[in-house]
DNA sequence: TATTACGTTTACGTTAACGTAAACTTAGTG
DNA sequence: CACTAAGTTTACGTTAACGTAAACGTAATA
């Protein structure tokens, strides 16, 4: 089964040491359930991780990803809490988005470095090692 | 005349401290023009650090930009550095667009975050606060 | 049962990316 | 020309996100 999950085994799944994850639990991102002394990880733990995982690539702070985490949750019951959660998820769409021109228009540059280098190469004629037919 | 340019008015320009101006040089990502003593900035200096400050948006650490500049710098004229810089490009090119795969996943699960949301709202009825008319 | 593999806590070390402060030089201005 | 504002170098401090090591517990296995 899926539910049996000891420290070594996430870790190894995720290709993190197991300082990694004990460290994310120590910042309250994690809280695995414990049998006797040991940690054992739940599915919800490891949707975590990989969540936590997927913003440290894109950049996110540990801060910002338990944010996230946080809004994935089961929303609370009462109308503020509804209200400021939907605030919040609006506010970090805005800034994901912004993130996703940027990138964007990253790529963009990129591509156009691309062309420039091939017709640098093409500039060149054959002159030197041609290694086409 | 936009040439001009002091480090104070860079720093001010960009929203970010002169130290962290000439911490970038000492990283080699920028090598501003010298007046005497005082550092002097031009246009392509601006474009680099625009181009930094976009990359750490992006979660790029100094060095991945640094490598990211090169590339959009005028490339060399052997057949072979015209190749490895090719590679590089395409492989940059990977990188972020997978990126960019991650993002969108996270803004769908955003959106799918935000719908709960309005749904525990909907299903709370008017009981708190309506505040429709 | 002794060994080995994995787990635990505690604590100090490390790197990137700057912040902060001191001590000094230089340019413009009343 | 004295003063002030901005620049310069040098150097130590700080924070996030772990790495590394020690010292110890436990469980399975030869």
């Amino acid at each position: 089964m899926n539910s049996t999950c000891t420290i070594g085994d996430l870790a190894e799944e995720f290709g993190v040491t197991t300082r990694t994850i004990r460290f994310y639990e120590e910042k309250g991102l994690l809280n695995p359930s414990r049998k006797g002394q040991r940690r054992h990880y739940s599915l919800a733990d490891r949707t975590k991780l990989r969540l936590i995982l997927r913003g440290k690539r894109l950049g996110l702070s540990l801060d910002e990803s338990a944010e996230i985490i946080l809004m994935y949750g089961t929303p609370g019951n009462n109308r503020k809490q509804l209200d400021t959660l939907l605030e919040k998820i609006g506010q970090k769409r805005k800034e994901l988005q912004a993130r996703r021109r940027e990138l964007d228009a990253m790529l963009d540059e990129m591509a156009q470095a691309e062309n420039k280098c091939r017709a640098a190469i093409a500039d060149l004629g054959q002159q030197q090692k041609p290694e086409t037919s």
